[in-house]
DNA sequence: TGGTAATTTTAAGATTGGTTTAATCTTATT
DNA sequence: AATAAGATTAAACCAATCTTAAAATTACCA
């Protein structure tokens, strides 16, 4: 699950980042409203944390934006207390939901696990294509009676590889999804694990084949 | 014991927190019928105090929903006075008890204290999974003739992993719910108490196991 | 109240298995 | 055939996890 974080506030971002991290979130922080528009327009993210008021844009017209462009991202806006009109502003600009300063931990992640779930209810379904089928919950890819179980980066790749079968998919964007925007030296390492992916598939008897477009 | 509470009426709500706190009881407060079904699909719940007037959705659709799921959380009903038809309709659909506003702090009190024990009444059955068969009346683990009595943290584990046998549950969750959301260093801690977990089944001679993967 | 046993926490070291690296082999394209 | 992209493999690496033991805490009972 990958979080923005758009709070110009650095002590509560550094704060938060540390809570939501230690739950196994990835999180990016940003900090003015421009920035968080651009960061979540690249469709990255699971969640949006959204504070009203920030540098350069504030969270209202940023929600504002993204909803025009019909991004479905969730959003949890932050308002400050008292500033109540901002809370019927941001539920009515599409917010998914609001949590005002100052909020317990255990608000937070009650809250963002909620907002997050939605979509992760969507993913845990059984995916399918030809003879394969997934499964979430387990991390078992089968085939007829045959099961085998895939290690968490096999199978976020099993995962993207069936959300978007028959299409072609950029190793760019494989890699950014699952070992997260930075770091190296990674085209051999998902064709490694490609390989390893096919060898189990090969294992299951499957007929189904992941085919490489060269240069692409 | 963790409560959620859904009533939009921010002073009758804070009131209620403040109360139900004062008596040891966690309360996570909502505003709206969307974000209850939420929060109630978490499972963290012991009880939910749900308002049949909210926004976004009444209470009588959340607990219809919630119920549609086998979700078996007791829900005591809020209704305002004289809205009897809401009574019929909130029993019908699985409420387990309701109270007409405005209401003594004792009453509330009273039910919030009989609704939480039935729930540990029903927790009361044995549960079991292979070979294996936990008492919860008693915390003993059997297999066969065998069996051992298991420490507090040992049952609320098996419990658990009992619960959510087959499934893969992230260690943040475990933790969550048995050693209560705030604290650190408690990664290894889980650990430490899944290998006793694993030595006692061990000695039980169970074929049950538990299997970890890797980074979930 | 103090002492003992049980439980839980902390800490350290060993182990495992997923991931990375790197070298080699294969295939497509010119 | 030459070149570069991709596939495969094996070995090395490293962090997550397991295990153990000791310290700290709590529960229990005379």
């Amino acid at each position: 699950m990958r979080l923005l974080l758009a709070e110009d506030e650095r002590y509560l971002s550094c704060a938060l980042c540390e809570i939501l991290s230690k739950q196994k979130y990835e999180v990016d922080p940003v900090y003015d409203g421009q920035s968080a528009l651009e960061y979540i327009r690249s469709g990255l993210y699971d969640l949006v944390i959204l504070d009203i008021m920030m540098p350069k844009m504030d969270g209202i017209t940023v929600l504002q934006k993204i909803r025009s462009e019909k991004n479905p991202v969730p959003v949890l806006m932050l308002t400050a207390r008292d500033e109540v009109q901002d809370k019927v502003s941001g539920l009515d600009f599409g917010a998914d939901d609001y949590m005002t300063k100052p909020f317990s931990t255990d608000e937070l992640l009650a809250r963002v696990r909620a907002l997050t779930r939605r979509r992760g209810e969507v993913i845990m379904e059984l995916m399918e294509y030809g003879d394969l089928c997934l499964n979430p919950k387990t991390l078992e890819l089968s085939c007829g009676s045959n099961k085998v179980v895939l290690s968490l980066k096999e199978f976020h790749i099993m995962e993207m590889l069936l959300q978007n079968s028959g299409q072609i998919l950029l190793k760019e964007r494989i890699i950014e999804k699952v070992w997260g925007g930075n770091s190296d030296a990674e085209h051999n390492n998902l064709e490694v694990f490609i390989s390893f992916v096919r060898k189990k598939m090969r294992f299951l008897g499957s007929a189904v084949e992941i085919k490489t477009s060269r240069g692409l």
